[in-house]
DNA sequence: TTGCATACATGCAGCCTGTATGTTAACAAT
DNA sequence: ATTGTTAACATACAGGCTGCATGTATGCAA
């Protein structure tokens, strides 16, 4: 039975079909990954054609970065509500990691952010996608914690970047079957060790 | 000018035509990644025909596992060779980090290891793949060094992991132009930090 | 030297991407 | 209310790529 389109405005149609073709698209990259996921496919699932596919992308990596980007957003919604205003650094930096974890836990956000994101986009496109969200909290918070350190500014940076690539191992072994729990002793350790004056 | 074929042994000719297209395939997927290398660009880069290339290899993906693969065990071979057998742990681990760095600093191996690869082949795969060479060290060492600390085995080896990533990150930013330095001494101090009782 | 297997080269079918063109419905102006 | 315009798609097409099937020549073994 087809619904005789209830007269939506073009406005609407255009967001209803963009979000359809986007949900589509992140479960097929998810399940089959960014090159073995094929547009007749995503539409297919999306109840729609190729036309409106390019008629809202630019091409297959635009879908994907539009994908890529809404994820990113959520995982730093998800973190800053999460451990958003913790006073003490060495609390903020702990409640974010297992934020971090818990945002990450959503299924197929580790692969499209961590696998696919990167080998698709490169290195420096999701680096810039992170600085503009997440990954500047990461380091100002480590910088008022080792700031008994005196350490550089770059290499604060340094370590900031080291310890956000931990976080990103940590979750990918914990998506790969890991137990969480081991992983997040060990970071609390990490962090722990890094700052302690 | 075609010579006429030095009269080579099948054996010969096999091994030639396969480290040809190991070799260009090597350089096109560095290039243009492996997604945007096309068979036909790499057998004619040999000077050869793609019957050749699905000769030798099952197909595009395990071309490029072949590739990998050597990769990644000239990296273990650098590490064994320039840090192979030091006795205390914690000049073993530092300089089998400097290690790591030289030999991910031969062009295109950040690009063929930590990006495609993962991608490409999958983590487990990947992880398989680092494992049966250079990632057993890394975790016997640090076990040694932090034997003192009397840890679990679990936590050693998710650390491991960790530092595993850190390294990984280094490497990464290192090529896309930081300075070595910088990384360096962060990985220094973040062993150091790790390590002392 | 005869027969077979190896090492390729060539040709073909199917799929996928990106674009160009067509069609319908919304919206703006009169 | 009517008409022109444009947005939002659907359809059709061209080029390229992958994998396989088939053909051919050379090494090799009996």
């Amino acid at each position: 039975m087809q619904q005789k389109e209830p007269r939506r405005s073009n406005r609407e149609r255009s967001n209803a079909t963009r979000s359809s073709i986007l949900n589509a698209a992140r479960a097929l990259f998810v399940s089959r990954g960014y090159a073995d996921t094929a547009t007749p496919d995503i539409v297919a699932a999306a109840g729609l054609t190729r036309g409106a596919l390019y008629h809202h992308f630019e091409d297959k990596k635009a879908l994907f970065r539009a994908v890529i980007e809404r994820e990113a957003l959520d995982v730093a919604a998800t973190i800053e509500q999460l451990a958003g205003a913790l006073l003490a650094p060495r609390e903020a930096l702990l409640a974010g990691a297992a934020a971090y974890f818990d945002a990450m836990a959503m299924p197929g956000r580790v692969r499209l952010l961590l696998l696919d994101g990167p080998a698709v986009l490169g290195v420096t496109e999701m680096a810039a996608l992170d600085a503009a969200h997440g990954g500047r909290t990461l380091e100002e918070g480590l910088a008022a914690a080792m700031a008994p350190h005196r350490l550089e500014e770059k290499t604060v940076k340094a370590m900031a970047f080291l310890l956000s690539a931990a976080f990103d191992r940590a979750a990918l072994e914990i998506d790969a079957g890991a137990a969480r729990t081991d992983y997040a002793y060990a970071i609390d350790r990490l962090i722990d060790r890094l700052i302690t004056p």
